[in-house]
DNA sequence: ATGGCTTCATAGTGAAGA
């Protein structure tokens, strides 16, 4: 039996229902988690996935934020927000799936280094890794799948130079996902060959998705077990090349 | 490339994203 997860930052999810249904059909992941839904839980278009054969559990609010996993099979124990952190819950929401669980994060922005929007990143991060190191521990089977708003490496960013300690790629914030990756952790994309200048964001400005000036910031982290099993990773360009695109491309990983 | 979109909340423009 094979087994396909995906995390797509669809950047509203009423603007971006057509291509959602559209891309539920061709890809036909068994799981999806959304990030930027920015609907709120009365607005949810669940008879619209359910029609599409997904059902849902989410958590938004208007305008800002929002999760959610969607699934083609049953969807227990749902969690929303980081225990014991202060926080809005609407960044992550973490359930479980046939037998793995499924966290679906969309970590903070962080504006720019030195602004307070940037210490609740790091603040956010250091909250996520502590919980995740425990998740981990009673959940063997862990797939952490979102926009994690971090390039790790220089190679999953279009020009290093140009973003060297920009936000996105400032060393603080690289710092602060590799502390949530050695929980336990892979980055799935990377236990394969790829090839080069792969990446999930690009700004709408200045047509650079057709150049191709874009970051890896959206990934799927997988715990060991489910490393093991991963037969593939790849990130969906097809979206991101519609009219009224996602800025955001979804990742694949697929399992056996 | 130094921002030149896009979204949302609004009812003019401004905030926020990345």
């Amino acid at each position: 039996m094979t087994f396909r997860l995906a995390t797509w930052n669809v950047n509203s999810l009423k603007v971006r229902l057509p291509h959602l249904t559209d891309w539920l059909a061709s890809a036909k992941p068994d799981v999806a988690c959304l990030q930027e839904t920015k609907t709120e839980d009365a607005n949810f278009p669940v008879a619209e996935l359910q029609a599409a054969g997904y059902q849902a559990v989410y958590c938004g609010q208007k305008a800002y934020n929002g999760v959610a996993i969607l699934s083609r099979s049953a969807i227990t124990e749902v969690a929303h927000g980081i225990p014991d952190f202060p926080d809005d819950p609407r960044r992550t929401i973490a359930a479980t799936v046939a037998g793995m669980r499924i966290v679906c994060l969309y970590a903070p922005n962080g504006e720019a280094p030195g602004t307070q929007k940037y210490a609740y990143k790091l603040r956010w991060y250091e909250a996520l890794a502590g919980w995740l190191k425990d998740e981990l521990a009673r959940r063997p089977r862990l797939a952490v799948l979102g926009d994690m708003n971090v390039a790790p490496e220089d190679r999953d960013v279009h020009d290093p130079k140009r973003w060297e300690g920009m936000i996105h790629v400032s060393e603080p914030e690289r710092t602060a996902l590799r502390k949530v990756v050695e929980v336990g952790l892979q980055d799935a994309l990377r236990l394969f060959p790829q090839p080069e200048k792969l990446f999930s964001w690009w700004d709408y400005r200045l047509r650079a998705f057709q150049r191709n000036w874009g970051l890896r910031i959206d990934m799927i982290l997988l715990a060991r077990e489910l490393a093991a099993r991963c037969t593939a990773c790849t990130i969906d360009k097809g979206p991101r090349a519609l009219e009224r695109p996602s800025d955001h491309a979804p990742v694949i990983a697929d399992f056996k």
